[in-house]
DNA sequence: ATAGCAATTTAGCCTTGACTAACTTTAAAA
DNA sequence: TTTTAAAGTTAGTCAAGGCTAAATTGCTAT
């Protein structure tokens, strides 16, 4: 007995993998959220060109993917309109927004190239959990 | 002129999307490659029902996963027997192993719970340059 | 007012990666 | 040796997230 436990954390990697999966069924929404409250910020409307042309994909799949936002809740659109954040997706683009940093400025702090450190940080950052990045953030603010 | 330029990083994000998306399409890859190699270290050989296990998928899901891997020459596999890794694939797994070891070592020398360190690891290992895997690995060593 | 261009949408296709259900093969126990 | 359970395979389905090509809408300049 006790082959699966946590003490031996190689046999039981299932749960690991899990939520890798799911961690990755959330960052196309996440990416959008954060780049339409970007879009917002900035140009004072998301629209879709805008969308496709930072992302590097087409309108059409641009247009797939605010779909399921919209299904999902996160956004609000109007036949060619501009695309708006609900206050869930707000919330969320908030969070994504603040952990974005927190990933690209410890990466900074630990010496990576900035530029380098923006391409990691885009991948990292969905797969950060919440305890990790206090210890990321704690590091950053010098312990 | 050069708004779009490296001066202004908020304009040309396209790139780092389009890298995202390709590190995504060689994740499962990875993950199966390397733990093809654990359980043949483990083992004695890789099983479908143990893959099957571990990953937290059905056994019809590893099937089709090693069909793609052994079309893009990372594994043999003949029916109804174990899985071997190629050349190709070994190199790949060893890799991967170095990989997250440092991500992982990292982490946790970073004051990161080594429980969370190792789901953390797994999503992150992927996601790391070359170049934040040197800062990494340099950190952990002392400097 | 309308012509034409840019933006958006629609339709149809593809691959990956997951599933279930049903079938076949292998290997071990009776 | 035969039965049976476990392992593996096959077939068919689904959603996500890409694509192209073609149709539609909206805006702007004439």
């Amino acid at each position: 007995m006790g082959e699966d436990s946590a003490l031996n954390p190689r046999h039981n990697k299932a749960e690991v993998f899990a939520r890798l999966r799911d961690a990755h069924a959330r960052e196309v929404t996440e990416d959008y959220v954060e780049m339409i409250g970007d879009l917002i910020a900035e140009e004072g409307e998301a629209r879709s060109v805008a969308l496709a042309e930072r992302f590097g994909v087409t309108a059409a799949t641009v247009n797939n993917t605010i779909k399921r936002l919209e299904r999902d809740g996160f956004v609000t659109s109007r036949p060619y309109r501009a695309i708006f954040l609900t206050e869930k997706g707000e919330a969320l683009a908030k969070k994504c927004r603040e952990r974005h940093q927190i990933v690209y400025n410890f990466l900074v702090s630990i010496g990576v190239d900035p530029e380098v450190a923006e391409f990691d940080a885009e991948g990292i950052e969905h797969h950060v959990s919440e305890e990790t990045l206090r210890v990321f953030a704690r590091s950053v603010s010098g312990l």
